[in-house]
DNA sequence: GGTATTTACCGACCATAAGTCGGTTTATAG
DNA sequence: CTATAAACCGACTTATGGTCGGTAAATACC
């Protein structure tokens, strides 16, 4: 006797952890819409009532991730305070979030593979993204750094910081790695810091 | 009345001629090993005599299109003489290689899919990244710019080229773009360089 | 030069998984 | 209370990667 809204609500979201659930831990190829659906406790029919595709699916669930993630980087960075210094701890966050489990799997593997690399490019812009510019915005305001167009540079910086977390992903010690290319990346906005 | 080498190169040359076209064309989804086998006017069974699976058969194409990019981008590259220069020259290369076209839909888009981005970025580094480290330290050598741990930063400006290339590849107006992001690749580098 | 073996090739067949569709149950409108 | 619409079911269709038994061509061996 729920409503229909509730129903509705609570089908989606039971679809939706399920296939977190798996996709994050088999990946996206080896994760059949008969295991979501099995998964969720519905037929199959009932997620395609709700989703058109499986693509449909999986992006649902990689903007649950990335609004999850943005969050936490958020959290993190927020707690600096010079623009370039947040700009450093909120890439180190991400490298180590993205680096194991399930979250690297669905943001960093199945990401470009499913959606493409054109749309993941656009919603991790709009999760991640969105900040580079406005970091950079800020520091060329605040004389950090020589004013120039940005989003060439942001989206430069995004590619490595993306390149460096996938590589960290792929590596045994990865909070090593994290260290080392966290390092890097700060070697990199130092080098652009303006010096009087 | 062939020797059976002979017979086997040709055949593979034409498997591999196809699926390039094909591949480059409709992106490796939408490229069945049908299409393959009939472009290469054999039956499918030969195809899985010579590969093992669609996999193999893309992973020799990319092989392929990737030593044809790294000779043409070799050419631009020696062409300059400072290592920077040089560096930025190559990228911009890269950028207008893979931007449009076949190229593009192989290396940057279906590259990365299908064989993973581990394996990917592997062979990628392979052909393309190797030369980033070797320039560097080349340019370390030289006293251009400070010397640090290679393998990061290395990573980081492939990730920002390959991001760049990409964005290029998205892009209506491509030789802006290509020029936008080189501009901005150039002051990376540039913001790298020691000032004595 | 004739026979045995190995290699290249064929194409019908199989297995799997995404997506469909007619039917059924449950909620809402009037 | 009835009619309509929405949620849900699960057997079926279809598309495609991959297999396999068989045939033709080349090579090895006597």
């Amino acid at each position: 006797m729920a409503k229909q809204a509730e129903r509705r609500a609570a089908t989606t979201e039971a679809i939706l952890t399920a296939a977190r659930r798996l996709f994050g831990m088999q990946g996206f190829v080896a994760t059949t819409m008969d295991d979501v659906a099995d998964g969720a406790n519905v037929a199959k029919g009932a997620v395609y009532h709700h989703f058109k595709t499986k693509e449909a699916v999986f992006a649902a669930v990689f903007d649950q991730v990335s609004r999850d993630l943005v969050a936490e980087i958020d959290r993190a960075a927020r707690a600096e305070k010079d623009v370039l210094a947040a700009m450093v701890a909120g890439t180190q966050h991400y490298f180590a979030a993205t680096a194991k489990g399930p979250t690297g799997q669905i943001i960093l593997r199945d990401g470009p593979a499913v959606l493409g690399w054109e749309r993941w490019r656009e919603i991790d812009a709009q999760h991640f993204g969105g900040k580079m510019p406005r970091a950079l915005a800020a520091a060329m305001d605040a004389g950090l750094i020589a004013r120039q167009p940005i989003e060439p540079l942001a989206r430069l910086l995004l590619g490595a910081v993306t390149e460096a977390a996938v590589a960290c992903a792929g590596r045994a010690d990865i909070a090593r790695a994290g260290a080392e290319y966290a390092r890097a990346f700060k070697s990199l906005i130092e080098a652009l810091r303006l010096r009087p």
